[in-house]
DNA sequence: TTAATTATACTCAATTTGAGCATAATAGAG
DNA sequence: CTCTATTATGCTCAAATTGAGTATAATTAA
């Protein structure tokens, strides 16, 4: 095998720093820098003789710039260069390739609204919380139907990630159905990249910068899948709260509605909480407040939620 | 911030490559380059300038320095540099880092059978199909709890990962269990790292080269955990088998056996084989030959096998 | 005092799981 | 040819879990 081949790359850390607003998830983005008006999830350079791992460094340069108080993290994944639009305007210099790390990270608040933007703008297809969202069927599913036209496995990859025309919607594949959308030319960024001619009509979720919405994506589909067997909610939540207020964040990350009384059968179940002996006040019958029983380090390893794989949701 | 730091990392893509001959999960691992008598995974450099993705760059090496034929690829985990053992004895020359992303491979074959080494030579406390490995309540349990002494933190990571002294063993935990004992010292890669003053006595498992074992126990923690909720084990196996052959191979990496009857109830609700109408023979009644039902492209989003969550296995 | 609102306790059928027994079909030993 | 060991497969059944309710309690706002 030859070796002239420049090996050398750069490395981004990528971080999809998702929090919940009210009753819905956000993420934290910066201002657009590019020409066009699209937001962007805050990167910056890893220096490996500065920081030890590569956690640490994301930790490093998230403090230094948001002033945020991040618990958990997690890697995502790692995405070599010519993804991330490499013939595109602001190009680096010949022989520069950048591998983009992308992470997630939760935290408890989000201040600085304007900084914070809400998931499902970007995904307006993802949240089922009022019912099956009208752009499915209005928009995306008639133009990718006739994208798949009478390809076989398109057909078949159109059915797994997007539930037509009788499987049940999935609500972890949220990566699948971008990248499809993608494929399709249904997004902007696949017409930033070159891949399609022409701009699409439609405007299907606010676009973000480079590779930036399908980090997204993947962090979305990861926290989707990874709330159902793990306790992460709670690193969303302040120190005390009701168990309406775990279930209403719980709602907001999945796009979906919960049976209350079901929901805190596996509370309880699972002992991840336990009585402060405080009750909130709001308007109806006070609830009580709880606060989550296992503290730090390990949240990751508890049993977790045990939410019913999406059934039952393809209306 | 100053950017008077070197940013230009070297990549390494580095591989699991698994697969399962007779009863025994194993890897495929390259003969020692240094001068310790330990055996390493298989690696080599991405070029980005010649590989559109790094996965595309994994698949080409794998099949020039290997010729096999491996259809499901998984990236695992992106590890910075200086856990690799940067002040080791072979180190590169001054301020070129190595970012390794690790990558878990299946292959239906495993030819050349020195090759492969066998999972459970390098973890023997995860295979459980024999009952309880010996080695945990002999070597290892007895010197964690010393190491645990009375620290709270230390207690309660042990019996998370290795469910003493009173909850379950859970066969996902290998990298937490691994990570664990790196910690306490009493694997070898610690000593070699220079984490560990006294070479240890008991040999925990057969060494790897530099982070490796550890490479490999994310392989194994993943797998796994995905054998359970998607259709991964007909990677492993050939294009007709019998129900029973796909048990033993799921038995084979998990570590542990399943109910017979179960496991093919489970198999059917889910419509993951059918049959092929041939028989196989060998010793007792004939059994059915089945092939996996649903052919390329999307075994990932699949339903799945659906095995309990490792309840009742402490022994 | 009443209505609206929210919290929480309790019920119950349907489904899934865990664990078992019973029976069928083959090869090989005697 | 018959018996036995061996493996495959069909079937049962209690326990646990899930899905989807109803009933009731404790507040605030009108």
């Amino acid at each position: 095998m030859d070796k002239n081949h420049t090996a050398s790359v750069l490395i981004d850390l990528s971080a999809a720093i998702v929090s919940v607003r009210g009753d819905q998830p956000v993420c934290l983005t910066v201002p657009d820098v590019s020409g066009y008006q699209t937001p962007g999830l805050p990167f910056g350079p890893f220096y490996p003789d500065q920081h030890r791992t590569m956690e640490i460094g994301l930790r490093q340069w998230v403090i230094e710039q948001t002033s945020l108080d991040i618990g958990y993290v997690e890697q995502l994944y790692t995405f070599g260069d010519r993804g991330r639009r490499s013939e595109g305007a602001d190009n680096k210099k010949e022989n520069e390739h950048i591998v983009s790390v992308g992470y997630l990270a939760l935290s408890k608040q989000c201040p600085q609204p304007d900084q914070w933007s809400e998931w499902y703008k970007h995904f307006p297809w993802e949240d089922w919380r009022e019912g099956r969202p009208n752009i499915l069927n209005q928009q995306i599913i008639p133009y990718l139907e006739a994208w798949a036209g009478s390809d076989e496995l398109r057909r078949l990859r159109l059915q797994q990630a997007f539930g037509v025309p009788d499987k049940a919607w999935n609500d972890e594949f949220v990566l699948d159905r971008y990248e499809l959308m993608y494929e399709a030319g249904l997004v902007w960024e696949a017409y930033a990249d070159g891949r399609q001619k022409e701009k699409i009509s439609a405007q299907n979720g606010i676009a973000m910068q480079l590779d930036h919405r399908r980090i997204l994506a993947t962090a979305m589909s990861r926290l989707r899948a990874k709330l159902k067997y793990r306790p992460v909610v709670f690193e969303l939540m302040p120190s005390a709260f009701t168990l309406t207020h775990v279930q209403k964040t719980t709602e907001a990350i999945l796009g979906a509605l919960l049976h209350k009384q079901n929901f805190r059968r596996q509370l309880a179940k699972n002992e991840l909480v336990e009585p402060t002996g405080k009750m909130s006040k709001a308007r109806g019958r006070p609830a009580e407040l709880f606060k989550f029983k296992h503290d730090e380090s390990q949240s990751t390893n508890l049993p977790g939620l045990r939410i019913p794989l999406g059934k039952s949701r393809n209306f």
